[in-house]
DNA sequence: CCGGGTACTATCAATTTGATAGTATGATCA
DNA sequence: TGATCATACTATCAAATTGATAGTACCCGG
């Protein structure tokens, strides 16, 4: 048992040492938020997140799981089945992730056309801004 | 004006194409909270957001600033000093996800000794568990 | 005994990130 | 009249991460 929690490095998250925000480059992951999403409709299989949350590799869905696993956040279980398989689940912990995660997701709909409507609106702007007044131009290739 | 939310892509985050993913694939990214955490504090220049979030190099915050104001969530102002200074603030849209990020801060500190905690078992128990009890082993190199 | 399904890992290329140095501009200072 | 400083970046290149794809060990059903 090591005592590194009696000195607590600095309650500032924006701190590079800050444990807080080892936790928040976790947890602030689109895979990790997806894969939690996921989870939270119930247990599921390594090959039912794989189909269900399109796009991600094996390599990273199961690098993902497994630190999730480490931070307590979802338990893998071996089943004895025919062809072996595992289960994923959250943990108690994990759960409560839900209230938190599934707010961003609600907020992402609800203002998906604003942030689109901005984004055509920038990229037809792109070109007529000078956005470095202190610079003349980019030197040409 | 093109007319592309006529028809919504599949209601599903967890399809590659849904244009909430792309969203949520912005705002679930590790600099992009901790910029707007800062931002919510108010107006920043750019050195004084790049002084606060330790570790973030300047190309990254360069790049993560221009994409929060492409999605119209934070405003890029030139004030006229007489080194030519920026200020970034949030927008209206911006400022609403001061409730959603906050959360994830106040998760990620309440819960930090458990997490911790769990990542020391899990390390500890490391080389003693057999994950792939349907193979025999990773050949020694 | 062959093919299919499971849950991954290995391998390597492609993309992204990070560290560091450079740049344009004007004010200030010597 | 320079020299220096400060600002807000961009350029460049190495390092780390990610992604695509293929392979592996196991068992079962045909």
């Amino acid at each position: 048992m090591t005592e590194q929690h009696i000195a607590t490095p600095e309650r500032n998250v924006y701190a590079a040492d800050c444990p807080t925000r080892q936790v928040l480059d976790q947890v602030a992951h689109k895979w990790t938020v997806l894969i939690i999403g996921i989870l939270c409709e119930g247990p599921h299989r390594y090959g039912q997140i794989a189909r269900a949350v399109e796009g991600v590799s094996p390599r990273v869905l199961s690098r993902t799981l497994r630190d999730l696993e480490r931070d307590g956040l979802v338990r893998r279980e071996l089943l004895n089945a025919s062809p072996p398989a595992v289960e994923y689940t959250l943990t108690p912990l994990g759960q409560g992730l839900e209230e938190i995660i599934s707010p961003i997701r609600d907020w992402a709909e609800r203002h998906l056309d604003e942030i689109h409507g901005a984004r055509e609106r920038f990229d037809d702007e792109a070109g007529q801004q000078d956005r470095t007044p202190w610079q003349r131009q980019k030197p040409m290739p």
